[in-house]
DNA sequence: GAGCAATCTTATCAATGTCAAGATACTTGC
DNA sequence: GCAAGTATCTTGACATTGATAAGATTGCTC
């Protein structure tokens, strides 16, 4: 019974390995960078199989994709988080604080979910839809803010103007494209990015010189 | 002396070669995306050998950081052409015009330029100055508005803020995730952001409810 | 416990980035 | 002119990766 009759009696795996699969992923992901995830690299770590992911994925794409559509969920909780511990008119300034913060302890997450990868054609449906709950938890906020009514014109354009300017600082933040990227912390990047466009839109809305 | 005494006669190409590899990369880049430009697919289309490009370019990163280099060069022209065309209040937007105009013309590129190959290692030097080199049109532009001098603090603030707001705006149009990416215009983008951003300048600089 | 479906493995393939070694073209000194 | 040397280009090869096909193993169902 020593003989190697049966091989890989040892090494084989057995069950619950989407989520650990997903797990490894999440934690590779963050050491290699977001281009360089593999799913070999993946099964390795679980200790199976090149070829195990297949069963519950359909492909590379769809994992990663898990992962982005992971990533927006947990944006979406901190994002309500913060701005229902908020108050008053600093209430915007956490949800930007929250925002950056979540990307800023989980870089190659945030890279991923807004990254190239994911065109028309190779989003999964989960993806679609935690990226859609997220924005919408941002529009609650600013509809909040405003006063307005949550589908009205003032209120979705305000909500792209503050996603916009969020998502424009997180990712020159997050991709090192700002001096002392490192040392600053989050609440001073989100606080002079606040100055600034202070400072531009008050010599925007008057005759400059 | 028809027998194969020299292959590859007529098969050699000669000379003047890296500029033809960076001009096919750029365009299939726009045709591929900028997930999945491969050397070889490259080469092939010059109608070279596949590993003709490791003559002129280090290895893979040192070509796309060329063409991302190139693309941030171009985007500085575009920013200073219409700024001093520009006239008024109106000179900042017509900046984010030419933003935006120049992302939705080459948005395989814009989002190499942005995108996560490129870290403080894998940067090659052009790739930095010329990014370098756009941003600071873009202070001057930010400078000029305020009235203030170049290396100013405010100017400073004021310009990552700008930068933010637009590289966000075009970031996410470019991706797809705003609806109606297709259709709207430029203009309208940039405008109805820029009342976005009115409305809430407005509701956050006094008490709101 | 037999049959069956789900799960996991090995074997394999095509595409890709990259290196090493040889072939070809251009240049420079004479 | 031409021989030597260097730059350029090619072929061949290798490792890594995503993916498929076919067989092995496990657990579930009756």
């Amino acid at each position: 019974m020593a003989k190697p009759a049966k091989r890989a009696r040892d090494t084989y795996h057995v069950g619950n390995l989407a989520p650990q699969l997903l797990a490894a992923a999440r934690a590779l992901l963050e050491e290699v960078g977001p281009t360089k995830l593999s799913l070999r690299a993946v099964s390795e770590r679980v200790g199976v199989s090149a070829t195990a992911a297949y069963h519950h994925f359909q492909n590379r794409n769809e994992l990663i994709g898990q992962l982005a559509a992971q990533g927006f969920a947990e944006l979406a909780r901190a994002l309500q988080r913060a701005y229902s511990n908020g108050s008053g008119l600093d209430k915007l300034r956490a949800g930007s604080l929250a925002y950056l913060h979540f990307a800023r302890s989980n870089p190659a997450l945030y890279q991923l979910m807004f990254g190239p990868e994911f065109t028309e054609q190779t989003m999964i449906p989960a993806l679609q839809r935690e990226r859609l709950a997220a924005f919408g938890e941002l529009k609650r906020m600013v509809a909040d803010t405003l006063g307005q009514e949550l589908d009205s014109s003032e209120v979705r354009k305000a909500s792209v103007a503050a996603w916009s300017y969020t998502h424009g600082l997180t990712s020159l933040v997050i991709h090192g494209l700002l001096p002392g990227a490192a040392e600053y912390s989050d609440e001073r990047f989100v606080d002079r990015t606040l100055q600034g466009f202070a400072a531009l839109a008050a010599s925007c809305s008057q005759p400059a010189q």
